[in-house]
RNA sequence: GGGGGUGUGGCAGAGUGGUCUAAUGCACCAGACUGUAAAUCUGGCGGGCUUGCCCUUCGGUGGUUCAAAUCCAUCCGCCCCCA
């Protein structure tokens, strides 16, 4: 099987969810599928092992940060980066897109590429749509991403236009030096659609990445600060016209609620940095809602975080203590709020993909909301 | 016994006639965080309401002054040095 191709399993009779399986060289994915974050090459705060306890199936890694340190050199003498962190199971890597939209102010952007000023040392370092495919054949993860530009919001329509172009003129690039050589049988190369919020471009691009045949298809240039109903109504515009045997990947997102309406909008893949950077600011995603363990109403609760979990932290320790090590800066919290919160993400998945199997998408999802917004209203 | 110093909001600590409900930090109370320059950032933190004002605060009391955390007197507490 392809790397990085896809299978569809089943498709819902209630609305777009899908249930399907991505292959890599390293282990099959069940999707729907939440990847959590690990920038640099690391999931922050949590050890491999209990990643792997959590049930993730694949994680992600950033090609900007890697490159600059450790460099690609080390991990390519490590054996590759899932052997480097010892996860040794698939892992996408980030192109360096979105630096060029959070790094805004230590880059300098042009039609050749991207010239950042490191965030460690202020040295420049210039990425282009060629060097980053050959940092993410070093780096060695499974699913590799066209570099683009996230298109920040909002967006003038002009400037949303023309950075579309400009990804697009990059994807053909990526495409170009990605199969140079036989890196694709063990690697997969998915293309990013752009287009801000708006429906013309949004089209204009999904058309002409999927004429380039990529092997898989993300959805960019969302949850950037736009309304929730906005990056739902171009998951709406974008999806018809992705192909039904390839992956779709709504980058960057997101929130429980998010995950929902992605599936339910034909989403296969997410991934976010929200439950570790909220797990180390004390913000806990339960299946009653979220909550800030900080806060002095759970100094004296001794319950878990969440009853239905079965995480390191939920299992092991009350709500008050995790608030006693929140307050005490202890650093033991930054782990457990992360990982319980990974678990979180991983069981919302796999909830999702049981009430496909099952045919119950929509009342899985209206029970999840009932419970989950109950407590702030 | 002699000499010197000091007392400020929960804590530490600025301020030494009006611009002081009083800097700053901590603590405390909340909120935000979406392909990670984030164990970060933002707001609040005497009381009242008609949200602009009013009332009450800088150890106690009493003064001086148009005006006092700030000056004076006195009392109380604490600290240091010498005996």
């Amino acid at each position: 099987m392809k790397c990085g191709s896809y299978r569809l399993i089943k498709k819902s009779f209630q609305c777009k969810a899908r249930l399907g399986r991505v292959y890599t060289a390293r282990g099959v994915i069940d999707t729907p599928v939440f990847m959590p974050v690990g920038t640099q090459g690391t999931v922050k705060g949590v050890a491999t092992e209990y990643l792997k306890s959590s049930g993730a199936q694949i994680i992600l890694a950033n090609s900007y940060h890697l490159y600059l340190r450790p460099g690609t050199e080390i991990i390519k003498k490590a054996g590759g980066i899932q052997k480097f962190n010892s996860w040794n199971k698939p892992m996408l890597t980030d192109s360096g897109g979105f630096q060029i939209f959070s790094l805004n102010d230590i880059r300098k952007l042009s039609e050749e590429g991207a010239e950042f000023r490191s965030h460690i040392d202020g040295s420049a370092h210039f990425f282009s749509p060629e060097s980053s495919m050959r940092i993410q054949k070093d780096i060695g993860a499974d699913i590799i991403m066209c570099f683009d530009e996230c298109t920040p919001y909002p967006a003038e329509y002009k400037y949303a236009k023309e950075s579309m172009e400009l990804s697009l003129r990059w994807a053909k690039r990526c495409k170009t030096e990605f199969y140079k050589d036989n890196a694709f049988e063990t690697q997969a190369l998915f293309g990013i659609i752009q287009g801000s919020v708006y429906d013309d471009l949004r089209k204009q691009s999904a058309l002409e990445m999927t004429d380039m045949d990529f092997t898989g298809y993300a959805i960019g240039g969302v949850s950037v600060g736009e309304p929730k109903e906005e990056k739902e109504k171009v998951i709406e515009i974008v999806e018809p016209l992705l192909p039904e045997n390839k992956a779709r990947y709504l980058m960057g997102v997101g929130m429980p609620e998010d995950l929902w309406e992605g599936v339910e909008r034909g989403i296969d893949m997410f991934d976010c940095v929200i439950p570790t950077r909220n797990g180390r600011n004390g913000q806990v995603f339960t299946s009653r809602g979220k909550l800030n363990i900080r806060n002095a109403e759970f100094r004296e609760d001794f319950s878990p975080l969440d009853p239905e979990c079965n995480c390191p932290a939920c299992k092991g320790y009350s709500k008050a203590y995790l608030n006693h090590l929140v307050r005490a800066q202890e650093s033991l919290y930054l782990s457990l709020l992360s990982l319980h919160n990974i678990y979180f993400m991983v069981n919302l998945m796999s909830k999702i993909r049981k009430s496909l199997e099952n045919d119950t998408f929509l009342e899985a999802k209206k029970e999840f909301f009932d419970k989950y917004y109950k407590r702030q209203s």
